[in-house]
DNA sequence: CTGAAAGCGCTTACAG
DNA sequence: CTGAAAGCGCTTACAG
């Protein structure tokens, strides 16, 4: 193993050992390999046209030497110096964390520059203001719910020129790109999970109205029932907000109908929460009295007891995805087709503690 | 305003309008500003040595041609291709999203390359190992509890010659930098807070041990106690462990209490919230038959009904001021001192809705 | 106090 | 299938 340029850095100064890192660069593994570094640069990218033994060779230094390409300097060869914003408005909402890890290892793999905007505080006005302000400096946009139903902003991005990826909404997916999983799919799972726990009465609390989630989430439920030939009972499913105040207000609904559910399906984990303390309060056992289940897989279906019986949303992977679909949207030719995307990723049934039978079955 | 090189970049193709925001360089500032990009750059980075009217011109350019530095280019150019990477092992800690907003706000302000990584699912001897892996590819990382508690995790990194900065914990603070609050301070506030309000049984849960925080909130309650002439009662005093589950055991040993407290104080929101289910399962209002307050100012702390009165701690500033404090250390010449910094940020009282005079007070 | 030149580590046309 | 050269936009010595 020679480092060339490395060797001399690893004596006693501190700073230098530190950068030792990234003294392998791509010249020292075209050395190794007995290649040019261009050659390097189409293995590592997979580009194809490198004979079979080059590639080999290649990956083998790659490997030997532990060769990390230099970002900062893709970037910046690449012309790349492609920034995009993850712009958020719902510093409530649990999955915020998700998306910025996503985000992360998106943009650092792509090496993107990723800005963080939060918007939770600004007005509809101040909003389309920080819109236009921002189109000038990304080209391209991550927006998260609620902010990807809203006509307005998407519409300043768009006529900007600026690439936008919705996630976890479809509303105008004939306009922008967007990645989410099938929220109608994923609630007909759950709510088919508590009819084979034998459930009849399965109350529900919709989502927010303006996020097209709710619509299909709700759809998702009355599909379930139909299916298993249980009748729709229009007193079973009151409003929410995706707010955990909401989710409060509902479950109080429910609980006090003179024939309440032995289910709840609340349609986020927040207002299942919700529906737990409101059980509590009401001296009724979860699960034994009630079964609760939420959707989103937040930290929140752990922060309360029982755990929450729930729908995982791959948040992470979603950002993570997004950032790849802006970026090739941003780098391809300008072509007059332009072409949206609809990438919908798989989510999973997560069993917890909050369901069992229902009563005297 | 002259767009030397970007004018021919704003006509039809999709592709290059998205890449006007970086067509305006370093150089075309120069241009603008009548003087060489040496100057700019000196201006830019406050550098003393530049003529006063030079600089004003050079920001004047910078404004008007809303002049935004690549920083890849920065990057690249000042060898700094600085790696920091955020560890975490705790994915319930809800303030996990604030460190990252913040790491992510640092990190893209000096340009350095930030990598997220979750140790969560690592035993003690997989996360040493990942800590030598780490060492030899990241210039410094960042560590929140419980990791910065860990003395194996931050040897390795240390003798590995990696720059470390320990958030909220002072524990190794004669040989790694931190950031944090007054643990104990804040903890005063908020017991003379209850007490302001009437209370003279408070009710204590304690955190972790093994985390340094849990030490100085717990101190700081036993100060403001004395400070009041108030009597410690050990009966008052519970352990918890930072979780919602050790909160909720916690709660019922305090609320089955021969003489139960007016008030409790959780030393954090995840415990705190916990007490306000215990106490609806009991059948006590908060705050009327039960004031409950946490720490830390956490999404759990907006997660129950009422609201939390809390402590907020700037997380978010708190990773920031990390990445200073680790850039400083990493980028200094070599120096046979070292010094390690303590840099202590200011707390907050949030009052909101969890708190209230005694009963018959 | 100021600037011309070299170079950071990659990638992109362009030739073979 | 492969490589030499130019260049991405900045900063760092080095000279004036």
């Amino acid at each position: 193993m020679q480092r060339s340029k490395g060797t001399h850095f690893l004596k006693s100064s501190h700073k230098v050992v530190r950068r030792k890192a990234s003294a392998i660069t791509m010249d020292d593994v075209a050395a190794h390999a007995g290649v040019s570094a261009m050659t390097v640069s189409r293995v590592i990218h997979g580009h194809a046209g490198v004979r079979e033994d080059n590639r080999a060779r290649v990956m083998r230094s790659v490997r030997d030497l532990d060769y990390r390409p230099n970002l900062a300097a893709s970037a910046l060869a690449a012309a790349q110096h492609t920034c995009i914003a993850l712009i958020y408005t719902n510093p409530s909402s649990s999955y915020l964390r998700e998306l910025l890890v996503g985000a992360l290892r998106g943009s650092t793999r792509a090496a993107a520059q990723l800005v963080i905007a939060a918007w939770d505080e600004l007005g509809a006005k101040a909003r389309r203001e920080a819109a236009r302000r921002l189109s000038g400096s990304v080209a391209g946009v991550i927006l998260p719910p609620p902010l990807c139903e809203s006509k307005a902003i998407v519409d300043e991005f768009v006529t900007a020129g600026v690439a936008v990826v919705s996630i976890a909404s479809s509303h105008f997916s004939d306009r922008i790109s967007c990645v989410r999983i099938d929220d109608r799919q994923a609630s007909h799972d759950m709510v088919s999970h508590l009819i084979a726990h034998g459930h009849t009465r399965i109350g529900y609390i919709t989502g927010d109205p303006n996020q097209t989630a709710s619509a299909h989430r709700w759809q998702g439920y009355r599909d379930a029932l139909s299916d298993a030939g249980l009748h729709y009972d229009d007193a079973l499913v009151q409003p929410g907000y995706f707010t955990y105040r909401s989710g409060l207000e509902a479950a109080d609904r429910l609980l006090t109908l003179s024939q309440p559910p032995s289910a709840i399906f609340a349609s986020n984990d927040d207002m299942a929460s919700a529906v737990v303390s409101v059980a509590h309060r009401r001296g009724l056992e979860v699960p034994g009295d009630l079964s609760v289940v939420g959707f989103d897989d937040t930290f929140a279906s752990t922060m309360v007891w029982p755990e929450l019986t729930t729908i995982h949303q791959p948040v992470a992977e979603m950002a993570d995805t997004a950032i790849d679909i802006l970026l090739r949207e941003i780098r391809r030719p300008p072509s007059p087709a332009g072409g949206t995307v609809n990438h919908v990723l798989a989510h999973r049934l997560i069993t917890r503690a909050s369901v069992s039978r229902p009563l005297g079955s």
